[in-house]
DNA sequence: AGAAATAGTAACTTTTTAGTGACTAGATTA
DNA sequence: TAATCTAGTCACTAAAAAGTTACTATTTCT
């Protein structure tokens, strides 16, 4: 049993690398995002058809943070209409583990989850 | 080289999971409320002293809703002063992992974060 | 000539989440 | 008698995140 006091601010401490991936994979689009892009669903318009109820400014927004955290690229091409093409890089790909076991935590104890309420849309 | 109209929705429906497990684990305070119990801290006097700049209200909150997703459990002894004392259930221990890949992840590739600022305190 | 297509931006509103400060009960201690 | 302790609640405010609508440039297609 380790001493209460020993542990001050270590609570603070420890989860900071948490702070710091949910800081890259939080807010409500982000995941989506990616794992878009890990099905190959790489440009503006295709992404916003595929990913539901997903606005252009939403998508934007976390493109763009996506970018400056390195975990995707953006790639534009000069031609006209526009096209861009965003794909992970190896930062966004490392990703994959952690998101697939979010996922598998959330599918198998789904059920165990006695407020079902909470799980919001 | 996956067709990506076969992926239709599917965007929607994989990151499901990860969906429910945000719903349990995110939010400000929640992941540093499991590491506390986890180090055994498990009265709210305590936690809401070692919790660094939490808010009464906010641990209540986050401990309430914990309890409803029955991550955690809450044994009241009928003294005065009161006395209440939470713990992790099993399914709340399952969390550990989880989090410890979060954190992880974050103390690992916290160098490679081009934009810094991103991550909020 | 007019419509379509792409990848956005700008200004603004709404919703959600987090934070503040005062207050409570009932026994115990000074 | 008054202060102290615990584990909160209540009403309210502030801040952050998400959403809405209208708008842009340039070339190709009809």
């Amino acid at each position: 049993m380790k001493k209460i006091e020993e542990n001050k601010n270590l609570i603070d401490e420890l989860p900071c690398g948490v702070k710091t991936t949910m800081s890259v994979i939080g807010g409500k689009w982000k995941i989506r995002i990616i794992y878009a892009l890990y099905l190959n669903i790489n440009r503006f318009g295709v992404m916003h058809r595929h990913i539901n109820n997903i606005s252009k400014k939403m998508l934007t927004d976390s493109l763009r943070e996506l970018e400056a955290d390195g975990i995707i690229h953006r790639k534009v091409y000069a031609e006209v209409p526009p096209r861009v093409e965003y794909s992970l890089t190896e930062l966004g790909k490392s990703l994959n583990k952690i998101i697939n076991e979010l996922n598998d935590w959330g599918l198998k104890n789904r059920h165990e989850l006695i407020d079902q309420d909470n799980i919001k849309e």
